[in-house]
DNA sequence: CGGCATACG
DNA sequence: CGTA
DNA sequence: GCCG
């Protein structure tokens, strides 16, 4: 049945997703045109009225064979099914369709299978624009003519243009090619909730690797001394199942640091100056440097326990305290946790049978510790955890990441025009493969959020996308006493499956969460959901010691008066808190 | 020796 | 306690 | 486990 093959994908790093701002990595940008068939290019496909199997299908093509971007303005060639002028307006600034090749999606598929960009003239999308499609085109006859009138080459000067809510204007995957195209009249959107456009650059040189803040220091996605993070990560790991958070908090900072070190580590020296490297972990980072790994380290990798708490722990609602609990019930494998939790084999909660999950309630204190009356019981929510642990498991490609943002953000334009969304998580960070998809969304007009999370889910899970919702809740103002203010934060934790139609369909079920923000809160909501985790406790951990300043995902309030601020942008954020502005790409301050 | 991010269910 |  |  799902035996739809999975896309290769070999290409990857490609299109940033509509409105996220997640570069690739600032080290390379390779130029190999090798294996590409055309000229590296820089193509823009203009999502309307094509379907989502269309998008991904010519988004694959320009990757592999050519090149893609984000804007429209920064394109060489525009490649659109729309013919209509006024239509292609809607979406793309005529002034600026004016002075590229605004081509059909058959041109793209002609050049590749001719090996070279084919004259335009054939393939002129819009009748008006002929004239200066023949003339940007980048098959380079006719390019002599250069009589242009406008036609800077390299990248117009990029007015501020008047920026609009057209994430993604495609039809929802489930209908097929055609396109109706309701709900027109484009919200206008304030230029605030968009990112920054040109991106804000990092400025390395003035961050500082060895402050005590992981939020000054900029740390990629892998670092030069990798091995030696993830020594102290195994360590930090196994505290944190042992139940040792202080020391294991201790592992999870040095690791952070060392992460963040620029040069190759060859001698103690280098180390023992860093901010978190104390004795302990001083001598087994010179133990490391001497035999090339960890003792404990290693032992800890070999020990049964050890991996089987982790296996335990892998699985969606158990932690730490569970996972040794289990383990002291002499459980030892996924298949004693079936038995021991009534889990049929064989395909159980297989199959779309829709789900709602309400998280358990935790046992009061006075009987917590006095294993009895409910040991194999209760959890009923535990066994589909472990359905779901396998399809959990596997990563999450960045393009089926785009994807999953794509389909989500079509269904919630349909539901709400005019709505402005971030991917964060590791993928804002550059992550290659992700765990889940965390997508952060608002809207221009405040009062158009409130219930806006459940409406989604509630549509996603009529539509058969969300299979499980796992959590849904809202949170509020830090007025104590909250009056006339209505949560700003609405959060929704599901499972979610593409549909069948989309060409990166292959039955997976993945973690989804869905957050929706009031507009002023929008940016630190963004902030803290990108990540990583350390930077996120350190950024608030800044905010503390420097500024005396409360720091949490829905605002920032100062501790003395409480008084509230919105910065309006996330380098506002910054700004605020006196740090240098660091690139997402750079706030890779976890393993 | 106290603090280590913060919030929700 | 577990999750973000 | 490390810091102030």
């Amino acid at each position: 049945m799902p035996f739809k093959r999975p896309r290769p994908n070999p290409t990857q790093g490609g299109p940033n997703s509509e409105s996220s701002s997640s570069r690739p990595l600032p080290a390379k940008q390779t130029k190999t045109s090798t294996a590409k068939g055309l000229p590296d290019m820089k193509i823009y496909i203009v999502q309307a009225k094509l379907d989502a199997e269309s998008i991904a299908t010519l988004t694959g093509l320009a990757e592999r064979h050519s090149g893609v971007c984000r804007n429209a303005e920064d394109a060489e060639v525009l490649i659109t099914a729309v013919s209509m002028r006024r239509r292609l307006e809607r979406h793309v600034p005529w002034e600026i369709a004016k002075t590229k090749a605004v081509v059909t999606p058959q041109w793209l598929r002609d050049s590749i299978e001719h090996g070279g960009p084919l004259p335009c003239d054939d393939y002129v999308a819009i009748g008006d624009l002929h004239e200066t499609t023949v003339q940007h085109c980048p098959d380079c006859n006719c390019k002599p003519c250069g009589c242009s009138d406008d036609s800077p080459s390299p990248t117009p000067p990029t007015s501020p243009r008047p920026r609009t809510a057209e994430l993604s204007s495609s039809p929802t995957s489930l209908s097929a090619a055609s396109v109706p195209e309701p709900a027109e009249r484009a919200v206008y959107v304030p230029e605030n909730l968009l990112p920054p456009d040109p991106p804000i650059p990092t400025k390395l040189e003035t961050l500082d690797y060895t402050s005590r803040y992981a939020c000054q220091r900029p740390a990629p996605l892998v670092c030069v001394n990798q091995s030696l993070v993830r020594e102290l990560d195994t360590i930090r790991h196994s505290r944190w199942l042992e139940g040792e958070d202080r020391s294991a908090l201790s592992y999870e900072r040095a690791a952070s640091v060392i992460k963040a070190y620029p040069h190759k580590i060859r001698s103690l020296a280098q180390v023992v100056k860093l901010p978190f490297i104390g004795t302990k972990i001083g001598g087994l980072i010179e133990q490391y440097l001497n035999t090339g790994t960890i003792l404990e380290a290693e032992t800890i990798k070999g020990s049964e326990r050890f991996q089987t708490l982790s296996l335990f722990a892998s699985i969606y609602g158990i932690g730490p305290s569970t996972a040794r609990r289990l383990y002291d019930l002499n459980l030892r494998t996924l298949e004693d946790l079936e038995i021991y939790y009534g889990v049929e084999r064989d395909d159980v909660g297989r199959q779309s049978q829709i789900v709602e999950v309400e998280e358990k309630p935790q046992h009061p204190r006075w009987m917590r510790g006095q294993r009895a009356a409910d040991d194999g019981l209760g959890d009923s929510w535990i066994r589909v955890a472990l359905g779901l642990r396998e399809d959990l498991a596997k990563r999450i490609p960045r393009a089926e990441v785009e994807e999953m943002g794509r389909v989500v953000i079509t269904e919630l334009n349909d539901l709400k025009p005019g709505c402005v969304s971030t991917i964060v998580g590791g993928y804002r960070r550059g992550k290659r493969e992700s765990n889940d998809v965390d997508i952060v969304f608002t809207h221009p007009d405040a009062s158009k959020v409130k219930g806006l999370c459940k409406s989604l889910v509630r549509r996603l899970h009529e539509r058969g996308m969300v299979t499980h919702v796992m959590h849904l809740s809202s949170f509020h103002t830090h007025d104590p006493l909250r009056l006339h203010h209505w949560d700003n934060l609405e959060k929704a934790l599901t499972v979610f499956i593409l549909p069948p139609t989309s060409p990166f369909y292959d039955g997976t079920r993945r973690r989804l969460d869905l957050i929706f923000a009031s507009p002023e809160v929008y940016w630190t909501a963004v902030i803290g959901w990108t990540g990583s985790i350390m930077f996120q406790r350190d950024i608030r951990q800044w905010a503390k010691d420097k500024l005396g300043m409360k720091f949490d995902s829905s605002g920032i309030t100062r501790r003395y008066d409480s008084k509230e601020f919105y910065p309006k942008t996330e380098k506002e954020v910054f700004e605020l808190f006196g740090l240098q502005w660091v690139d997402p790409t750079w706030r890779n301050a976890d393993l």
